[in-house]
DNA sequence: AAAGGACACAACCGCACGGGG
DNA sequence: CCCCCGTGCGGTTGTGTCCTT
């Protein structure tokens, strides 16, 4: 056990040691040229021994920010762009497992760094989860994950459509604010591609024409949320194109969860617009 | 066109830990 | 046992870019 002084004085030591140094130390984001000359050293002396490296390299950089820069940007095998959906699922289930792990959670995406999990987190996923006042980690979080990691796999795996809920799953629900299952984005655009995020407002569906009856009583309802959306500028969620229930091969009854709130909606929206 | 706010991401910082001398 | 050093981790900050007004 490591007592506080000890950690304290280790602290100082640490600071006494470079302090000399710091006032001839570049911060700040990295040059080309800093990079190359990261690069070749590393292809020639391979990693590790960051300060000697930092010194030999001639870089004026200390030792830690060398080896930032090499494993979150620089290293061949990581992965640049987007993440994918298969990724962002597996983010989310794995950080309602170990929570901000992010290193540990890191290591079961190959080509991506703990950084730009880190970052995805606090950038997509928190501000969602305050828009939505869900707790990361409640219990209507981690079942939302669930369904659509198998969804999401059904759909991958089988290749049928996850269209919209056909209107005898939506009228066998019990729950008051059902129509908002019609909004959810289990949508499938053929071609086995993945489910998708949000649409573009070019593919709302007609919604100034009644639904077909065939919605029952949950149709009208969908429709006035559409308009109310419609009215404040936001994005439907899925893209129905129109009143196309009949393109449903699954009669794939909506889980209770989604009848609740809008809650898958915003998690899709916390995809990538890179799938569409 | 300009200003300023929001956002995403790169980089930094402090702390913790383990190994070697 | 203590100290030094290298490394890794999680939280925070800085900055460039995009969007809105």
């Amino acid at each position: 056990m490591i007592s506080m002084a000890n950690l304290s004085t280790k602290s100082e030591n640490y600071k006494n040691a470079n302090e000399e140094e710091i006032s001839e130390l570049r911060r700040g984001p990295w040059t080309i040229e800093e990079d190359t000359l990261l690069v070749r050293y590393i292809a020639g002396h391979g990693e590790g021994q960051w300060n000697i490296l930092a010194k030999q390299a001639g870089l004026k950089r200390t030792g830690k920010s060398c080896r930032l820069r090499w494993l979150n940007y620089l290293k061949p095998d990581v992965k640049r762009g987007n993440l994918t959906l298969q990724e962002q699922l597996l983010i989310l289930e794995l950080h309602s497992k170990w929570g901000n792990r992010w290193s540990k959670i890191a290591q079961h995406l190959p080509g991506r760094t703990d950084n730009e999990i880190k970052n995805y987190w606090r950038t997509r996923v928190q501000k969602q989860l305050r828009q939505l006042k869900v707790e990361a980690n409640s219990k209507r979080f981690l079942d939302a994950i669930h369904h659509l990691s198998m969804l999401e796999a059904m759909d991958q795996s089988s290749n049928f459509s996850l269209n919209f809920p056909p209107p005898s799953a939506l009228q066998n629900t019990t729950s008051p604010n059902s129509f908002e299952t019609a909004i959810h984005p289990f949508n499938d655009h053929g071609g086995g591609a993945p489910l998708r995020a949000p649409c573009s407002a070019s593919q709302w569906p007609d919604i100034s024409q009644p639904p077909p009856s065939s919605y029952g009583e949950f149709g009208e309802a969908w429709r006035l949320n559409m308009v109310e959306m419609q009215k404040q500028k936001q994005e439907p969620v899925c893209s129905l194109g129109a009143w196309e229930i009949e393109d449903c091969d699954v009669p794939m009854a909506a889980p209770d969860w989604l009848m609740e709130d809008s809650m898958v909606e915003n998690l899709w929206s916390l995809e990538d617009q890179n799938l569409i």
